[in-house]
DNA sequence: TTCCGACAGTGGGGTCGCAAT
DNA sequence: ATTGCGACCCCACTATCGGAA
């Protein structure tokens, strides 16, 4: 198969708005694949590479030499298994001269593709295909060229933790080799996603009784067990075994034989309030001086859920059968806290407790659903507080992809009292409508006082008000603060730039969460 | 016919580790 | 030493399609 059967395919897939004709093309083109090819394809018109990353982002493909005009003589021959080998190489370099050596192999390749494979490579290696189609129309697409339930096949690439692999197994095995796909201790699942509810009473509504558990603000956690041997995986399935060495011990001491449990691994201060983020994440994150690193920033696991149990796969069961089990495994003080009731009052105390100690919020659980792996089922609801301010947008940068043509990116800031001056504090690009974007391009440029290819700056006289998660300290901005999730929520054309939230107001609610 | 779940898209800040400057 | 870059932690929200109700 060429790479450039597989650009035309996504290029027929990006005019098409329809999610089954999409379906279609992409099942047309798999099943051309050859029994070697058929992974790679899919990783690749699902807008992934097999190496996973290869070290070329944005700024590697803008310093390539500019393509020349016209395609090169011998131009649409590339073959899919050949363009693989080049960027597996292109990822296997590394050390001195590393990039230069990453861009030789590129511009080489680049010149013996056409245009449209041009087109093609660049939006796969920066993870923008734009074809609206990623891993789950291609799942859809996988069933459909292999003629087999879509289920089948989500269910393989759940437990695989790979699409590409469950593709080839559909259409070599069909039915009967999906169904030999199961957990495996030691290959790690997608894990379970929670949805979102306003409070606590509306995700009552939807399941009760319920469980309601702290909502934690670390970085999740899949711990694997087979007899001493333990792995511990992220959320987006990296092993990162070797920092959390207090993970490891944990799940080493269980009395088990084997396991599978899901968790949240975060910093607490001794007072046992949760340290900020960033501190979970600098000491999760950091490879080198694991060990001193554990002095100064202990990490605490607690465990909510258990996928699997000495031999026996337990995702099929009702939630608080899971939990139960997990009870009657884990240490007390190993497990998130956690409260059934159909009280709403009950689950508003229980929520506080949470607040009051500092963490996020809670998630509220159906004690029946199943652990729905990779999916943002209704299962799981977490149940934050929000907080809004009204900020002052002193530019915007022009959208990308469908935001072409609309200011889209606000950059915000809160009022100096002292200085009169505005100070910016972060960006934001979500929760605006079409017609929102639209009005606020026109309204911006009117405000414009100065522009470059990517930034309006205007005059600072537009209110917007600015829902957010919390504050978080910031080395990039001048206030030394920044919000965490920003979004907007409406802009306030009855309040004038001098009516704005002031720094010193986002610095207490700072100081509040410490 | 209407509703709603699933999906894709559009990007945010911080941090680490590596290579280049 | 510092800077630029890529990768990966955390994540919210809207538009759209198409099956469920």
């Amino acid at each position: 198969m060429r790479l450039l059967d597989l650009a035309t395919t996504s290029t027929a897939v990006a005019e098409t708005s329809a999610r089954s004709a999409k379906i279609a093309l992409l099942a047309e083109r798999l099943r051309t694949a050859g029994p070697e090819e058929v992974t790679v394809a899919v990783h690749y018109l699902s807008g992934e590479l097999p190496q996973r990353q290869i070290g070329v982002g944005w700024a590697t493909l803008r310093d390539l030499p500019a393509p020349v005009a016209g395609d090169a003589a011998g131009a649409g021959e590339l073959e899919v298994a050949e363009v693989d080998r080049i960027l597996d190489e292109v990822g296997s370099t590394s050390g001195a001269g590393s990039q230069a050596r990453r861009r030789e192999l590129l511009t080489a390749l680049f010149a013996r593709a056409t245009a449209e494979e041009q087109s093609f490579l660049r939006r796969l290696l920066t993870g923008e295909l734009r074809q609206g189609a990623l891993d789950g129309v291609m799942a859809d697409a996988v069933a459909k060229a292999a003629e087999v339930p879509a289920a089948e096949v989500r269910r393989a690439a759940m437990f695989g933790g790979d699409l590409a692999a469950a593709a080839r197994t559909a259409l070599r095995d069909g039915v009967p080799g999906l169904r030999e796909v199961g957990l495996v201790v030691g290959r790690p699942i997608q894990p379970m996603l929670a949805g979102t509810a306003d409070d606590v009473a509306a995700a009552l509504q939807k399941a009760a009784p319920a469980a309601l558990e702290w909502k934690l603000d670390g970085i999740r956690v899949q711990i694997h067990r087979a007899g001493d041997r333990v792995q511990v995986f992220t959320r987006s399935l990296d092993d990162i075994t070797d920092r959390l060495p207090e993970v490891v011990e944990l799940a080493r001491a269980l009395p088990v034989t084997s396991a599978v449990l899901d968790g949240e691994a975060l910093a607490l201060a001794p007072d046992g309030r949760p340290r900020p983020f960033q501190e979970t994440a600098s000491r999760t994150g950091s490879r080198r001086d694991v060990a001193k690193l554990r002095e100064q920033i202990p990490l605490t696991v607690f465990l909510f859920d258990l996928l699997h149990l000495d031999g026996r796969d337990l995702i099929d069961l009702p939630s608080h059968e899971r939990s139960d089990l997990l009870a009657s495994i884990a240490p007390p003080d190993g497990l998130a806290p956690r409260l059934v009731t159909d009280d709403p009052q009950a689950a508003e105390a229980f929520a506080k407790d949470a607040l009051d100690r500092g963490h996020e919020g809670v998630v509220v659980k159906s004690l029946d659903a199943l652990y729905t792996a990779g999916r943002r089922g209704s299962g799981w609801l977490k149940v934050k507080p929000v907080h809004t301010l009204d900020l002052v947008v002193v530019a915007a940068e022009w959208g990308h992809g469908r935001r072409s043509g609309w200011l889209s990116n606000l950059h915000l800031a809160a009022r100096d009292p002292e200085s009169g001056e505005f100070v910016m504090l972060g960006k934001t690009f979500k929760g605006m409508t079409d017609e929102l974007l639209a009005w606020q391009t026109e309204r911006l440029r009117a405000l414009q006082t100065s522009a470059d290819d990517w930034t309006v700056r205007v005059r600072p006289e537009l209110v917007v008000e600015v829902a957010f998660d919390g504050v978080q300290r910031s080395s990039r901005y001048p206030g030394g603060v920044t919000l965490r999730f920003a979004r907007v929520v409406r802009y306030r054309e009855d309040k004038r730039a001098q009516d704005a939230d002031t720094i010193d107001a986002v610095r207490a609610i700072g100081q509040a969460a410490q």
